[in-house]
DNA sequence: TTAACAGGTCAACGATGTTGTCATAAGGTG
DNA sequence: CACCTTATGACAACATCGTTGACCTGTTAA
């Protein structure tokens, strides 16, 4: 085993499967980014996904070493399709506001690739296009080069880490999901003021805030930080 | 089925297993964490746990409906143990910053914990201690209640998504962490700065930062955007 | 035309979470 | 002390998962 998978560019024999489909790797990832689509992230594994392409699960194996390196690609594949509905202004802090809601977004619809692109570096072509585009941005802005990539990183794994857990908590049955948000009313409201004053004078604002994500707050306060920063560095520039 | 589970309080024959072990809430969690710690976080499975406390798997299902239950009481008492560790000193800042790095230095240990205890609500006394200790700083600072509610909100969701994402990462064989982390050198720094300026000027800093978490850059950005809010509301209680 | 071999298929392994059913010992009651 | 109820542990089974080794066959280059 171990080497029977073959670089994209090397494959000359395109044997039809069985049931009359020619498998690639573009129509395996094509194929399980519609599976999620269609029926969820959890609709994702091999053998579910060779039953959609037509073709026994063994055969992915041709193609992509392990599950991590079908998701990976996935998740690249994501990547690009976010990049080319990003239109940048030139106007920075709007523009990184722009791609990470946009980002955190398509992370939602892909949480187990999302988790996967968060801590592994792909190095394929639309991760660098976005590393190359992002950086761009950060350094049009004018933050010298060490603090830029600084910027950076914590902006896209923000991104990536807020995307992951918000979609976590979208896969959940909303049934669950119910009774979760009803633990903030049933049970932190609850609370009598003298043993938990904080919580009971607060109530009212946890059982609005805490159901919903707090990734735009937290990306607004990545960014309104960076902005401060770099007036300092433009104050000690003129200085 | 479904009703398997009897609330802790209630439980009055506490039969042994045939290994003679007397099973317990609170013997299993001990049991959980212990298990993780020394074999890591995919060790843990009811199947393993089961073997690890002597008893049946399907025992634990008379204390845990399912997994997240289980894990939800390992996360809870997680935190626990963390707050337990950590001596507030009045300097908001400093607090919520050490407190910060602790969690997810805690969540770094519990990856699927983390990630279940990001999303969802336990109302779990551990839990509770957390929220009212949080707040309490975070009010004491001078925030008023939807805003303090909004920071406290931004500032537990950072640092249980980071800390999910960063033990993704260390989870990892270190093989493939080594190789992940060379894809900066051989791939990314490899980049002409006629096609990939940005890259290219900023290589050696990509490959310095990006194998490290970004998680206290991101901490101390969320922390100082707070921090000039805070000014900007005391300038306009005086003014 | 043929021979090599890429690539599809099959069957199997061991692992997982979960549940329906059964057996038994604990503990309240008389 | 003995009895009955029932809480709780054990067993066996199910469906699912990722992965691999061995096999077989159609494509393609010579």
């Amino acid at each position: 085993m171990s080497e029977r998978v073959v670089p994209a560019a090397d494959r000359r024999r395109r044997r039809p499967t069985k049931a009359g489909v020619v498998l690639s790797e573009e129509l395996i990832v094509e194929t399980a980014l519609r599976l999620i689509e269609e029926h969820g992230a959890d609709a994702l594994s091999v053998r579910r996904l060779g039953r959609a392409l037509g073709a026994d699960p063994s055969s992915l194996y041709r193609y992509f070493r392990h599950t991590d390196d079908l998701l990976l690609a996935v998740a690249d594949e994501l990547i690009g399709r976010t990049l080319r509905t990003w239109c940048p202004t030139g106007d920075w802090r709007a523009d990184l506001r722009d791609l990470g809601l946009r980002m955190h977004a398509g992370a939602l619809a892909q949480p187990r690739a999302a988790v996967l692109s968060s801590y592994r570096v792909t190095g394929r072509v639309h991760e660098i296009q976005a590393v190359e585009a992002i950086l761009g941005v950060v350094r049009g802005a004018g933050f010298p080069d060490p603090e830029a990539v600084r910027i950076y990183h914590a902006f896209v794994d923000q991104c990536l880490a807020f995307g992951a857990l918000d979609s976590a908590s979208i896969a959940m049955p909303k049934t669950a999901r119910a009774a979760d948000a009803d633990v903030w009313r049933a049970t932190y409201a609850r609370l009598p003021a003298a043993t938990h004053p904080h919580i009971a004078a607060t109530a009212r604002h946890l059982v609005a805030d805490m159901p919903r994500s707090s990734y735009p707050a937290a990306l607004d306060l990545l960014l309104s930080a960076a902005a401060a920063r770099l007036a300092e560095i433009r104050a000690g520039e003129e200085g």
